[in-house]
DNA sequence: TAGTAAAGTTACAATAAAGTTACAAAAATA
DNA sequence: TATTTTTGTAACTTTATTGTAACTTTACTA
């Protein structure tokens, strides 16, 4: 339960929509980016599965049987559980799609399933409690998108920060190289070697000292906490 | 109670308005961007609501049982809370109507909520007392919008001091370049390059020093208070 | 324990991000 | 309307980042 006690891979959504093409291509997207995620295609069902405990919403706004700005209103509210709206752009006419402009959390199909993980991730890193994370001598300030070694500020560049982030939401885990390459390397577009990776590595050890990594040979990388 | 105990987040503000999906969509998102929103959907309803004190209100013109122009001159300008007009209808002579009347805004559908949520934070930041943020040697305050580094006033221009205030807003937090185009260009209604970012970025360290708005390279910029 | 595969190092060229400067169009002001 | 300020862009510079190649070390295994 919180979201302070779950690190980077285990979160629980839950998607509510009608459309089949829509629910199955997320669902398998979101899969393999770690995320744990029901899908439940009407209002009714929609009730009934919030008695389990997700970490985020994906809701359609216009179900088969009901309205899903209703549907948070009356039942998801109350449990402050995040959601994410998908709305569909032929509202023209509809008021709704004024409000869908600017929202921070609404998405206007059609949508990349890239953008809505985006904004999954961003929305659960916004509400996890425990936004600066520690391991040894190293802290990283998810505010303030900088890593400390023993109170000292050190100087990452965008690449080395967000491979220590991912080693750090997995804290205690192994981060494979695999994973590295895609998570990393797949959303910047480069096809990278795998040398790449250590090279990386070497960097970031170099700034950061060489114990707070750990190398598990044949499989990947890995923090931990103490 | 009022203004000057208040910080940014927890305004209460009474919406006026028979649509749902308007209501339902708004109460949504003013809740998401930390306003306490009540919603009733008639002139009777309003009326009443009133004994509660709001930081604003947001008043359709045309309502089931009554006139929102009526209302307001009725009812609400005697306890000069800051009002803004919704309506239907794009004509001049409810322009003039709603202004002549005393209202604050007016905004017309269909509107994006953004901009509405503009324009509610703009009132209320007329009205709010006492904020004045520091970080190291500069000061903003926010009640006559000036900024001062050492006691010496520094005069900024509009965008130059939007932007700097929206670093001040999230002090000691990293504002991401997205961030910063979607927050301060998205309004302006222009599509603006993202070199023009680093261009106001320079203008504003030209005027308050360099040191101030630290840049967390491939992220954004921050200020922190010490 | 020699061979091999994986990871670590080092150095370097290509690239990209941010900083700078100057300028013209658009707005605001006088 | 003239003048000044603001705003956005373009061209350029500087700096930091990124990816690769060539080589070295480490540690697993046959």
């Amino acid at each position: 339960m919180g979201y302070n006690k779950r690190h980077g891979g285990d979160m629980k959504l839950l998607l509510i929509e009608d459309n089949e093409q829509i629910s199955q291509g997320l669902s398998y997207f979101f899969q393999k980016n770690n995320y744990d995620i029901d899908i439940v295609s009407t209002y009714k069902e929609g009730i009934n599965s919030l008695t389990n405990d997700y970490d985020a919403i994906i809701l359609d706004v216009s179900l088969p049987d009901g309205n899903g700005f209703d549907l948070y209103d009356k039942e998801i509210k109350a449990k402050n559980i995040p959601t994410i709206f998908l709305t569909a752009i032929d509202d023209e006419e509809n008021v709704v799609k004024g409000l869908t402009l600017g929202a921070e959390d609404y998405v206007t199909k059609p949508f990349s399933s890239k953008e809505l993980l985006a904004r999954v991730n961003n929305i659960l890193m916004r509400k996890r409690k425990n936004r600066i994370l520690k391991a040894k001598d190293i802290v990283f300030d998810m505010d303030k998108m900088t890593i400390y070694k023993n109170d000292t500020e050190i100087s990452l560049s965008g690449l080395e920060r967000k491979i220590l982030e991912l080693l750090f939401l997995n804290i205690n885990k192994v981060v494979t190289r695999d994973t590295l390459l895609d998570k990393i390397w797949e959303l910047t577009g480069n096809d990278v070697d795998d040398h790449t990776i250590t090279v990386y590595l070497k960097r970031i050890r170099e700034k950061l000292g060489s114990d707070i990594i750990i190398t598990i040979k044949g499989v990947g990388y890995r923090i931990d906490e103490e």
